[in-house]
DNA sequence: AGCAATTTGATTGCTTGCAATTTAATTGCT
DNA sequence: AGCAATTAAATTGCAAGCAATCAAATTGCT
């Protein structure tokens, strides 16, 4: 039987690269982001400046803990992030009056026109794929957000 | 009616946020990425780190290009990644003889010893999901990343 | 009121990730 | 052989991401 030593795996073997779930991820999220920059970039967006756009888009104005609550990320990712967009004139930074520790993220008039040129982004990427399998993977993903996004107070809990 | 303007989306607008598929694969990276961050810590990886260390672990040796190709990544990712892990210990970069252009990665002692300790990553990180769950969920990501990945060479198609 | 604990963002330092460019080696063509 | 085109990797410059730390404002408790 061919024994093989140290660094090869059988076929059962816990790390091959096709056996994480992890990877596919990965590799997906980077190629989607390398597809939607040209895209994006028309727009002078980045695409998770495109995400905070979403939300804004949504809600018009949001403290920068309740966009990094949306989007899953902290302060140290966002406050950079947020001052090239306000450098881009699409978004406006101000402490809340009410609440000093907080920092008010709203729209600027072009940052809500942007929207408009942005409507067709969505249909641009999809682009040949069928709704109903977008849709079951995104569903399918989401569930895996949620849980995810869970286990931070968790304890390590098996190991 | 409440018809309302520029910045605010109906139940069916492409641009609210939970409409979009790339975005759950973007949060389900990142918190994977932060969930994977201290258990690959204590080996002293990263987790792009601990992808390349899979390949390897599968074949020893590879070029640049042979692990670009794998992890969906290029060289002006990989380099600098690589040389950290070379002055980790873990990895070794030499040149091709047969084509000097090339530059092969060979696992160095310890990079093949790591795997021992690596073993066990895959159950720690997956503490509690229903492996059915995980290998649809999957085998869809992966669909995904295989259309993906062709459209590199294609046009722009609908815009 | 007064002060410790908490909350919110900002900052620092480091590692990805990518487009665009550059350098060196190889291939192909005549 | 000689030279243009191609290929492989490195380099440059910038934008995320994140852990850890810091500073300021607010809350809560006595």
């Amino acid at each position: 039987m061919s024994k093989v030593v140290a660094t090869q795996a059988g076929e059962d073997d816990p790390l091959l690269l096709d056996r994480q779930v992890c990877f596919p991820l990965y590799a997906a999220t980077n190629l989607l982001n390398r597809l939607y920059g040209p895209v994006l970039a028309k727009l002078g967006l980045t695409y998770p400046q495109y995400l905070v756009m979403l939300v804004l888009w949504e809600h018009q104005m949001q403290s920068v803990g309740e966009l990094g609550a949306r989007l899953y990320l902290d302060s140290g990712t966002l406050t950079p992030l947020l001052k090239r967009m306000e450098a881009a004139g699409f978004v406006t930074r101000a402490r809340d009056p009410v609440d000093e520790r907080r920092v008010l993220v709203t729209l600027t008039a072009e940052g809500k026109v942007l929207r408009e040129r942005a409507i067709h982004v969505p249909e641009t990427m999809a682009n040949g794929y069928r709704p109903d399998d977008v849709d079951s993977l995104r569903e399918s993903v989401r569930q895996l957000v949620s849980t995810l996004a869970q286990h931070k107070t968790r304890p390590p809990a098996t190991e």
